[in-house]
DNA sequence: AGGCTATCTGTGGACGTACACGAAACACAA
DNA sequence: TTGTGTTTCGTGTACGTCCACAGATAGCCT
């Protein structure tokens, strides 16, 4: 009904002109205190919002937004968030915003650095932060310019105010513990596969790996025998002789969890030792572990809506950018796969 | 850089107006056919794009967006999608959207007609179409005026380019099924449990259902032992007693399968006998339901994300009427709560 | 009072699009 | 040729805001 009021009719009702009320607005100088004061109280009786269409089309801005983020030729992984980012980046255009995605290696921090240095130029930026120091360097730098940063996928450890959109992987590996718990008989053990923790093994394997441990922590938790294998990342025969070992000393174990996408190497082993009674769990919808989830080798992924994810990434940098609006960006969903809630 | 061209350069490179660039456009009639094949080639060739904020401020218009959809008060289920709504109407004001929510009684079919009647004033419409005949009615009605209507929560049967945001509730049942088999011993058998089959019982309900019992249908379907168990919907302590029943007379019963929100009703009776060893799982994160998440009671929630079901609703046909797109609605994924993942 | 700052305020033209109105161009019959 | 009607096109104003510039007002000095 009552459509908001506008600076004009402000304008109007102050006995000024639209001049001033834009002075005000935009607290510039040159506007006498009285008036100012005067003007401040019908803005704030008459609830004044200003048209942030008409705004953003006055002043002739033109956003753009660095996506800092793995090239997706290195891990099948950032497949879909690209895809993520490219249809936001679709989306975004009509409100004058530009995405860009900066690649970089995730193996290599230098190929970060160069990345990060390329980002300086765009007025907000959403990363990947795999490399710690560098991303809280580039983070704090942003914040010192007045600009927005969003981290997604991973998140940066001191998280006090600190702006990210991902999976809790912490909760996800807690998840997963008790997953395990439920579908493994009580008196079997279970198999943590870490899989190249030197290389590449970012914040989140870390998370998921201690939300996992912590399950079976506490005064009345579960019992349960943990059995922790660190396979190597590279040499896939080794990682299978490996495990065919651990498996012949502990024939006990009854499910195995994988807290990152790798998981589809301990299934083709399985496969092989023909083991694929054991309950296998691990993240990440990537084809090769669609696969296994298929067959059954694969019993649970947990999955983090990467398309999504990225792509509410930028969405809420551009609403930031172009309507000024902070909400809080929200978590994902921590969304458990199995074969029968597979899509497609 | 090549900051969009704008319908004023685009009249120039045609030698036009830009009054005949905008006839082409908006293919209103006015335009002799020559111009318009150059116009639209130019348009091609340059890929215009119109400045939606520009067009949104200078077209004046207001549209209404009507949300069909039970009371909050009759069932905590809908409060959530309540919010949702809420969110979405104050994000959408922006544009110039309003967004109603008309409340209907869900087991009073007339009060849904009523509601209905209201809506035909509206641009565009979103609702859960609980009552059948009813909703086929309204939608047709919106198709034939060239207005956009979008279901949620529940799907109507003759989906074929129906549009919809929700949960597939068969697939949802399926995976409940695939739960519950893992989690309970083999040898062990499953108690269905229909909580009021006559009185609102809806079509995700059955879907539910139905989805579940598919899954130990098949060739190779795990063999195991289902009971069906229909409660009344109001008299709790008839309930009570006829859970004790069928549970005494079946000792054997390992997990139980709630095919909607009421689950906490079973999960009360439960505790009452002293049987929280039994697996539990049932749908949506009511108040009720999380707390006997916590405790361990039940074991498995399905959420639906309900908020955001709501407001991707309306954030859509907000898409649709302010800036002409029809992308997909895409589905809300079936996400399994249990305690460890339960958030706040 | 006239002149001169310094401070305060109003005006007008953008931004890119929508739309009403009216002008031009054309066709065709008288 | 003129008149009439129809098709095709251009112009002007508006949307709500930003911003540069010009205009007004007041204070003070000579």
């Amino acid at each position: 009904m009552s459509k908001n009021i506008g600076i004009k009719e402000l304008a109007k009702i102050a006995n000024v002109s639209i001049g001033t009320i834009d002075r005000v607005l935009h607290n510039r100088q040159g506007v006498s205190e009285k008036t100012r004061q005067r003007v401040l109280a019908l803005i704030e009786q008459h609830d004044y919002k200003p048209n942030l269409l008409a705004k953003h089309l006055a002043s002739r801005k033109q956003f753009s937004i660095a996506v800092l983020m793995p090239a997706s030729e290195d891990n099948p992984v950032w497949q879909p968030y690209v895809q993520g980012i490219e249809k936001a980046a679709r989306d975004m255009e009509k409100f004058s915003v530009t995405v860009d995605h900066l690649p970089f290696d995730q193996y290599d921090p230098q190929s970060f650095e160069n990345a990060a240095e390329g980002a300086s130029a765009y007025d907000a930026l959403l990363m990947v932060p795999l490399f710690e120091k560098a991303a809280m360097r580039l983070k704090d730098n942003f914040a010192r310019q007045g600009k927005s940063c969003l981290c997604f996928d991973t998140n940066l450890p001191e998280g006090d105010e600190h702006l990210f959109i991902g999976q809790h992987a912490f909760q996800a590996g807690r998840l997963c513990a008790s997953l395990l718990n439920y579908t493994v008989p009580a008196d079997r053990s279970l198999l943590l596969v870490n899989l190249g923790r030197k290389a590449g093994y970012h914040l989140n394997f870390w998370g998921r790996e201690n939300g996992f441990n912590s399950f079976f922590k506490g005064k009345d938790a579960p019992q349960r025998k943990l059995i922790a294998y660190e396979g190597p990342i590279e040499q896939a025969n080794h990682l299978e002789q490996g495990i065919a070992e651990i498996l012949q000393k502990s024939p006990n174990i009854g499910g195995i969890y994988v807290p990152n996408s790798r998981v589809y190497w301990v299934a083709h082993i399985l496969e092989q030792l023909q083991r694929t009674d054991l309950i296998l769990l691990g993240f990440d919808l990537i084809p090769e572990n669609k696969k296994y989830l298929k067959r059954g080798t694969i019993d649970f992924l947990i999955n983090q809506h990467p398309e999504n994810q990225a792509y509410r990434g930028v969405e809420w940098l551009m609403q930031r950018l172009v309507f000024g609006e902070k909400a809080e960006p929200g978590s994902t969903p921590i969304d458990v796969v199995m074969r029968e809630n597979l899509e497609e």
